[in-house]
RNA sequence: CGGUGUGUAGCGCAGCCUGGUAGCGCAUCGUCAUGGGGUGGCGAGGGUCGGAGGUUCGAAUCCUCUCACACCGACCA
């Protein structure tokens, strides 16, 4: 390609509203403009490496064995109310009419329509384990865009769905996916971690999520500082602490509290300890449950991890926080007064809190709370769980070493979903017996679009983006000085150029005008993240050389025109 | 959804407080020079000041409403 033909649109300024450096250089670096909030246009420079992720992920996944398929964004609501998901998945769903006035929806996910498709197609034991995918648009209205294409409402998916008699056939497949994501995310040159994950609105037994490691992540990743331990806060289990609770030293009191409503005031005003402070939530109690509001302790300087508390057979799912009236109702205290000493409703404590001893706590009267309170001495000891999101320094649940949480950006989750999509939607085949049997189901997700932000995320510096060659819109960028007035650096720049592309290379010639300054250029060239540059001129001409320098080279270096074929053939591999 | 803030040329911004014919830099177009790191000169084009309404002789500027966008938050007692 030749810039001449080719819409190169580059901006010097940082567009004021990309918070993030892979948003400001996509913008920078002409790959994408915004159309509305979450919408975007991709450039042709853009949707090269777009096409190239793709064209990656769709050669890993037929090696695999899956199969393309391809089905609507648009999708009618019967699937859904079928499922159960058009009632449960919320605001996130756009729902649209058409012009008789039915239902259907923006596809956020393909579970519904894919389990369709194949209880239609499938009837036999004899066409299993299958496995579908494609590379699909898909919508979702998040509640706040943000990131350029790293949360955008509008992306590229490739999503797969497996179907199986039995869960020995979906393990298998679940880990030639977990296999081919790896190598997937090897191909594509990124820094990748599978983490254990949380199964989330879509459901299901056992879940893998592969992330990227970057500052700019929406999520929290425990590792094990001395085992490959992964885990993404959400799931990490947060261990009891070793040995046995300290014994009570010091008498149980009531202080007037009366300006400590926060755990932290209380810890600014009356010298607690934070460890030895505990706050205590109201939440909504479950159907199961014998009353209408349970509270959940945890220490003061930990947070409640929702999802472990959902999973509670006596909290409501999803989790719901009493509001300060229904708090007063229930207790006669407002919020900020609260604790587990005389409380007439449920009490479940986190496995930290049950070993904490003399600590603080509200006395459930406003302005009141009680110091040195002990387990078995001032109040029995209630039911204990895992109701908190890990902190740096637990000890690992694997059992080895002590965690350490770092960001990552999710480019990837697949999911064991057993059976429940293909019990709602009655998904079934007959086994070797002629018995009708349920179908497995697994899905494999990985997102296209935001894989790209996350790849300029950790390649980039302060001239730009530095593509990995696998996704790079251009191998090589040629820039060719005096292109317009020397005949002998035409010639040769023409000759490389044909040279090179036949050699299989994607190669982008700077034969812009004279107006165009080298320095311009050079500049635009790195800013585009062009992992290799040419330069030809006249007085390297005189020598018999070119100049070549990577990227990431400090240093531009002569080399003899010959030599420079041997020289890409050894850096880059196609 | 709540809070905060911003909308003026393609991009980045000034002007608004204190109303009086809309500016700067970059980009774009023409032209001459220059030819190895965002090059220099001369010239040119481009804006219903987010939208609607109001106050006023007169509104980018003051008032009301509205739309869009961004950031923060949305259990943390």
């Amino acid at each position: 390609m030749r810039t001449s033909q080719f819409l190169i649109s580059t901006v010097k300024e940082t567009p004021s509203d990309a918070e993030v450096i892979s948003h400001q250089l996509m913008l920078r670096a002409g790959l994408i403009r915004k159309v509305a909030s979450g919408l975007y246009n991709w450039l042709p420079l853009g949707l090269r490496t777009l096409r190239k992720v793709e064209r990656i992920v769709r050669e890993e996944m037929d090696n695999s064995g899956a199969m393309e398929v391809l089905m609507p964004a648009i999708q009618p609501a019967e699937l859904w109310e079928e499922s159960g998901r058009w009632e449960l998945y919320g605001p996130e769903l756009l729902r649209v009419n058409d012009r008789h006035n039915r239902e259907f929806c923006v596809g956020p996910t393909h579970e519904e329509v894919i389990t369709d498709l194949i209880r239609r197609e499938i009837k036999s034991y004899k066409q299993l384990p299958a496995n579908f995918y494609q590379i699909q648009t898909k919508f979702r209205d998040e509640i706040r865009p943000r990131f350029g294409v790293m949360r955008s409402r509008e992306f590229i998916m490739k999503d797969a769905y497996s179907f199986h008699v039995g869960e020995e056939s979906l393990q298998e497949t679940y880990d030639v996916m977990h296999q081919t994501y790896t190598n997937i995310f090897n191909r594509l040159g990124l820094d990748f971690r599978p983490v254990l994950a949380d199964t989330g609105s879509i459901g299901g037994a056992s879940s893998h999520e592969f992330h990227v490691l970057a500052e700019s992540g929406e999520d929290d990743i425990a590792f094990s500082n001395s085992s490959d331990y992964a885990a993404n806060v959400e799931l990490a289990e947060a261990l009891a602490p070793a040995g046995e609770r300290a014994p009570a030293t010091v008498e149980m009191t009531t202080v007037d509290t009366p300006n400590a409503k926060t755990i932290d005031e209380l810890v600014e005003q009356f010298d607690q300890p934070i460890e030895k402070t505990v706050k205590t939530l109201i939440v909504k109690a479950s159907e199961e449950c014998a009353a209408e509001f349970i509270a959940l302790l945890v220490r003061g300087d930990h947070e409640l991890n929702e999802i472990k508390a959902e999973k509670l057979t006596d909290v409501a799912s999803p989790i719901e926080f009493a509001t300060e009236e229904e708090i007063r109702n229930l207790i006669g205290a407002g919020p900020g007064s609260l604790g587990p000493v005389g409380l007439t409703i449920p009490c479940i404590v986190d496995r930290t809190v049950a070993k904490t001893s003399d600590f603080s706590a509200g006395a459930n009267i406003d302005g009141k709370h009680l110091f040195g309170i002990n387990w078995g001495r001032d109040l029995e000891l209630p039911e204990v769980a895992d109701l908190r999101n890990v902190v740096e320094g637990d000890p690992s649940p694997c059992g080895e070493g002590t965690l350490v949480i770092k960001r990552g950006i999710e480019v990837g989750h697949i999911f064991q979903l057993g059976t429940k999509y293909s019990e709602a939607l009655k998904a079934e085949v007959l086994d070797q017996n002629g018995k009708t049997v349920t179908m497995n189901m697994g899905c494999y997700g990985i997102g296209v679009t935001r894989v790209i932000a996350a790849a300029i995320e950790q390649n980039n510096d302060d001239n730009g983006i530095i593509w990995p060659d696998a996704i790079a819109p251009f191998h090589i960028a040629i820039v060719p000085m005096q292109y317009d007035k020397s005949e002998a650096v035409k010639e040769l720049t023409d000759k490389l150029y044909q040279e090179l592309r036949q050699a299989g290379y994607d190669v982008l010639l700077d034969d812009r005008d004279k107006k165009t300054s080298p320095g311009v250029k050079f500049a635009d060239m790195e800013l585009m993240g062009i992992p290799h540059r040419v330069v030809i001129s006249p007085r390297g001409i005189e020598a018999g050389t070119l100049e070549y320098k990577g990227r990431r080279d400090e240093e531009k270096r002569d080399i003899n025109v010959d030599d420079l074929l041997p020289l890409l053939a050894e850096k880059i591999s196609l």
